[in-house]
Parts: C-alpha cells; structure tokens; sequence
DNA sequence: CGGTATCCGCAAAGATACTG
DNA sequence: CAGTATCTTTGCGGATACCG
C-alpha cells in the first residue's frame, strides 16, 4: 500500500499500511499452508478480481512478503509462496481468527466455503494441553482437498497436502466438515453414521477426537464405549 | 462491514468483515487504552474525515466492540469504550504490531506522532523474562499526555493517564521519545543528557531498563556505574 | 495456463461546510 | 463538542479482451 498511507508513528498503522488493505490477509492466508498458483489462488479467493490479485500480488512481493518462484522446466509453470517476514505474519492471522471463532455466530448457508479454510481453527482452537505429549499427524481428505495437521511439542500446526507418515487418515465430504464446523453435526454421530472414513492407528483418533473436540467428546466417547460393553 | 463482506466460511475473514475495514482497527486502538470522547479520537486518529469516525463508531458499536456511555451532568458530554468482545482483540493488535516492529526500517520523519502510541510497542516487545517477579507501575508524563506501564505477574500493560501509586515517573518531551524509537537516541544517553526526569525508586528504574531496554543496556548501565567508582 | 490491459458502475474514502 | 450533509476523488468488483 504505497497509496493512501496512514502516516503514523505506529507499528501498528506501519504494518496496516502494508497488510491492510482488502483481500492482503485473506491472500497471506492462502499461502499459509503452501505454495499456490495463481488460478490456485483465485480459487482461494472467491470474489476478488483477476487484476486485484495480480495488484496485490505485486504489492507483496515488492514489500518482500511473497517471493514468485519458476517451477522446474516439467511443471511450466511459477507458484507464490511466503518469504520468512510473510510467514512471521501467521500468529496475527491466528489471533485474528481465533478472535472470530470464539464470538461469531455461524454464518449463513450460502457463504462459500473450502474445505483449507477449516485447518486454522482446527489449529488454534485446538486444546494444546491436551496435544502436550503427543507426536502425531492427522491427515483429512476433503473431496481431493488434502490437508493435515503436524502435533507435536505441545503445537498443532496446519499444513497443505498430504503427509509423510500419517498416524491417522479421515476422510470425509465437504458438506460434513461443513456441518461439523456449523454444529449441526456432531463429529461422533458423524462418525457413526459411516460419514467419516478412517484409516490409521486407533489411539491417533481418540487423541485427535481429544485435542480437537475437546474433552466433552472424550468423555462421551468413554461412556458410549462403557454402555456399549 | 454489513456491505461488501467476503462472504466466506472462515473464521479469519468474518473477523475481517467486521474489523478489516480501514481505519477500524486503529479506532480499537485508540480505545484500548481507555474510554475516549469523539474528538479525542479524531486527534489520536490524524487523517480521518470526521464522517468516518461517526460511520466506524457506529459499526463498531453495532457489531458490540464499543458501547457509547453517557458522562454524569458536570461533564456534559459522552465517551467511548470498548465492550469485553472489543478489548478482546487486543492480543491480535498486538500480533500485528509486533510484526511491524521487529521488522519495519524505521519511518519518515514527517509522519504523525502521538506520545500513546508508543505504550503499545513498551507492552509487548517487552522483555517478559526481566518483568517476571516484578510488581510495579511505571509512569510516563510527555508533553501533557501521561500514561503507564502496569507491570505484574509477568504481565507488561499498557494503560492511559497516570498511575495511583506509580514507582517511577519518567518525565520526558515528544522529541525525546520519538527519537529513541527511531533508534536515533539511547534511553542512557537521554537520561545522561537530563532529558529524562526521574521521580520514584532508584530500583523501579533500573527494572524499567532492564524489561524495556534490554540486557545490553542494563550490562552497560552497570559498567558505567563500575566506571564512576 | 498465467497473467496484463481496459472499461464500466458503484461504493468507500477524503475534504469541507454546516448545525444542534 | 459532537456530530451530519454534501461533494469530489479514489478504490473495488465485475466483465471482457488480449497475449506469451
């Protein structure tokens, strides 16, 4: 944001000045869990305009947020990804997200939706005592979208793609994580209700089911299991 | 940001349909400092047309971040202030503006300076090691604009107006203080200069160094002293 | 595929004058 | 002091055409 300025002696108002303009967080976010294309990108970003991004893109590079990288010459092709300031943005992105999954109302059935988005509130609304001393990776497959979150160290940390070694695999359709994520859906009816395919060691999904549903579900878990025997 | 939202399922950009707009996160921190009157806010906010304030105070009031209160009858007049949901994104300004203070050069020396601005980099660049087993209050007084450091339990908050019982006042001009964050002047040389007044315990203020000027400087306070023995 | 260039209509931002 | 009203300028959203 070269134009239109706040001219302040305020961090934050300098940093604003860089990252405040419509769509740059949301462009940031994208590029949070991996390198992207631009048509990836746009992708990401339903609603913007071509030559938006291709301004904001532009802007982030010369700000030294963003880096534009050649792919080598069998993929034809060039991807964005974050720079180390970039990435450094990530625990405002968090705070700022957090901040909205705690106090907004679910939103309305018509917004668009990806499942990616879902990875940054499974990380941070995540219960990190629970995770303590864990050392694990959760894959979800999401109608070929492939994300996984990476527990250890007492952090939960999102990434793009599939993983190495997962020690769990869910795989589900967008409109249960949908649901799920607008409590329409409990993940253990879900789970119940075959909507929720699972591949991988047993303690990973109780562990899971504990740092991401929080310890209600754990104990509901317990004593479905209990009537069950 | 009832217009153009992003009108997406994700917890980052409903937070920024509300918030994201420009502006708005500036007018929350002015106000998470205290409650402040209208023009306040248009002093501690140079740049911005009066109608917009009147348009983001509104949105922000309907959106529950900030609640308009009535003064009693000797000041006839109103203020203000943020609601629980409202302070609660303090932790994301923060993120924000740290960013920007750890890696922004720094700025031109025309832009716009007010003393209370730079409470917020005090608090959170901090060091939060050196404050751990401290209780104190330190105050600052520029140029008629007073504010303080509330420093307990590992904590360093930032605060409007003047401290009950403050350990330390430091006494400085504008000047003074917009050259040390521009890294154009030592807080030692300030002081040494007598362009820092100091009231309070002898102990307060080296505490104070410590926490907000770092290790280095506490290092070189304490050879100097060795020097003058 | 990965953009750039251009145009349009609208809504937000900015500046200033005015009022209770 | 605390805004509202009015006007101009700028940015944004959307579409489409073009090009390596």
């Amino acid at each position: 944001m070269a134009t239109r300025s706040y001219d302040q002696f305020c961090t934050l108002a300098r940093t604003l000045d860089i990252v405040g303009e419509r769509w740059t967080l949301l462009v940031l976010r994208e590029l949070m869990l991996g390198p992207k294309r631009f048509t990836d990108l746009l992708d990401g970003l339903p609603g913007i305009a071509r030559n938006l991004l291709a301004a904001r893109l532009r802007h982030l590079e010369r700000a030294g947020l963003i880096r534009r990288r050649e792919l080598p010459p069998p993929a034809a092709s060039h991807v964005y990804e974050l720079t180390g300031d970039g990435r450094a943005l990530g625990p405002a992105l968090s705070e700022l997200g957090r901040w909205g999954a705690e106090r907004l109302p679910p939103p309305p059935p018509d917004v668009a939706f990806r499942p990616g988005w879902i990875v940054f509130p499974m990380s941070y609304m995540a219960d990190r005592a629970a995770a303590r001393d864990l050392d694990e990776t959760w894959e979800f497959r999401v109608d070929g979208d492939d994300f996984h979150l990476r527990v250890a160290e007492g952090r939960v940390e999102p990434r793009a793609g599939r993983a190495d070694e997962p020690s769990l695999i869910l795989t589900l359709d967008a409109t249960t994580l949908r649901q799920i994520f607008s409590a329409d859906l409990l993940p253990l009816d879900a789970f119940s209700q075959g909507r929720i395919g699972v591949e991988g060691e047993p303690e990973a999904l109780e562990h899971c089911l504990a740092v991401l549903a929080g310890p209600e579900v754990t104990a509901l878990l317990a004593s479905r299991q209990a009537e069950a025997e």
